[in-house]
DNA sequence: ACAGCCATGTAATCGGTTACATGATTGG
DNA sequence: CCAATCATGTAACCGATTACATGGCTGT
């Protein structure tokens, strides 16, 4: 029975940024995020934002300016009083600590594999983090830093993440095949 | 229909890293994960370690050793090679793109805030950062990097991303309030 | 004509968590 | 003796996602 959940959040945000959109321009902006964690399916947003009209959240009314049946949706009050909560610190622990790592996690359970393993590992990781790298600095010049300043700060954010990943990745790379090499010249 | 999850495989991990182990132990090593990202309760464990028994990828048996009533569960060979596979290259981008970072995307939201709302912003959560940063300092202490090498190394990348975070904040801090400051002075 | 996009929604499922429930052992 | 910890498990729920389903508009 958790209060508001971060998806909530993200789109109470997305339509109070954006201005009044339908549910399907949600759903693109999803679909355009370099961040894939959550999904754009229209099962996934669809029934959010129906919750969040039934918190009186987001208000929606059809819109029939256009030939096309479509619906509209704005944010209200007690809707801009909620997103304006969830960015209000104290933020929550899970907020702010440590998030959830793949390449952390793996990192933890590396000695499963065999030493040409890991390195394999290495290699392959720190490639394709490399081109995710690439891609968010490319994404970044989509964004004007004039006018969207903070969605600019927020990739610029993840681009930082990525190199912090990257940065440790070449690092513990060298470290642990260098001390692979002791060991086999040891033996 | 994923074909494995990473909890189930964090769990099968630690069965083959620390040795065959009771469904308590691995809920304890949850509970003093520095990470919060999975739960550590029961209800969480117990069906999860049954699922993998189901896959035959751990093996249980009834331990009647001690006094206590307690199962112990190993890794089979199965469930190395599921391990193995996990942690073996092209990981999904998932796991290698960008991940979710709770912060990030509120500093995405952040114009909804006032210029004294974002200056409380920042300023509790670069301390709450540093106070997470600090915890994260004092756990890897506790590692010892000889005996257990790659439990040191994802602590370790626990703090680089962390202090990353941190740096980000602080500089993002200081641009966003001198903007304040400037459109301040000009009206 | 028809492919592709705009646009909306529902049903079934899935994985995980909370809350509940039980009892034995151990240390102070 | 009593609190804390060891130890196991289940049932109900919850939020999100996948897969399914429908139909109109638009450009080629």
């Amino acid at each position: 029975m958790i209060d508001v959940t971060d998806i909530e959040m993200v789109i109470l945000g997305i339509v109070e940024k954006r201005g009044p959109c339908t549910p399907y321009f949600v759903r693109k902006q999803f679909e355009h995020s370099p961040s894939p964690h959550f999904s754009s399916s229209p099962g996934s947003i669809y029934p959010i934002i129906a919750r969040l009209e039934s918190k009186k959240w987001l208000l929606g009314r059809d819109d029939n300016t256009g030939k096309r049946n479509r619906k509209m949706y704005r944010i209200s009050v007690a809707g801009r009083r909620a997103l304006r909560k969830w960015l209000t610190p104290p933020l929550p622990r899970t907020a702010v600590g440590l998030t959830y790592d793949p390449l952390r996690v793996r990192m933890y359970f590396l000695n499963s594999l065999s030493p040409d393993e890991m390195t394999q590992f290495f290699d392959e990781t720190i490639e394709q983090l490399q081109n995710e790298l690439d891609r968010a600095r490319r994404d970044l010049l989509n964004y004007d830093r004039q006018t969207d300043g903070f969605s600019w700060l927020a990739a610029k954010c993840g681009i930082k993440s990525l190199e912090a990943r990257l940065r440790f990745m070449r690092d513990a790379a060298s470290h642990v095949l260098t001390e692979c090499d002791e060991s086999t010249q040891v033996n």
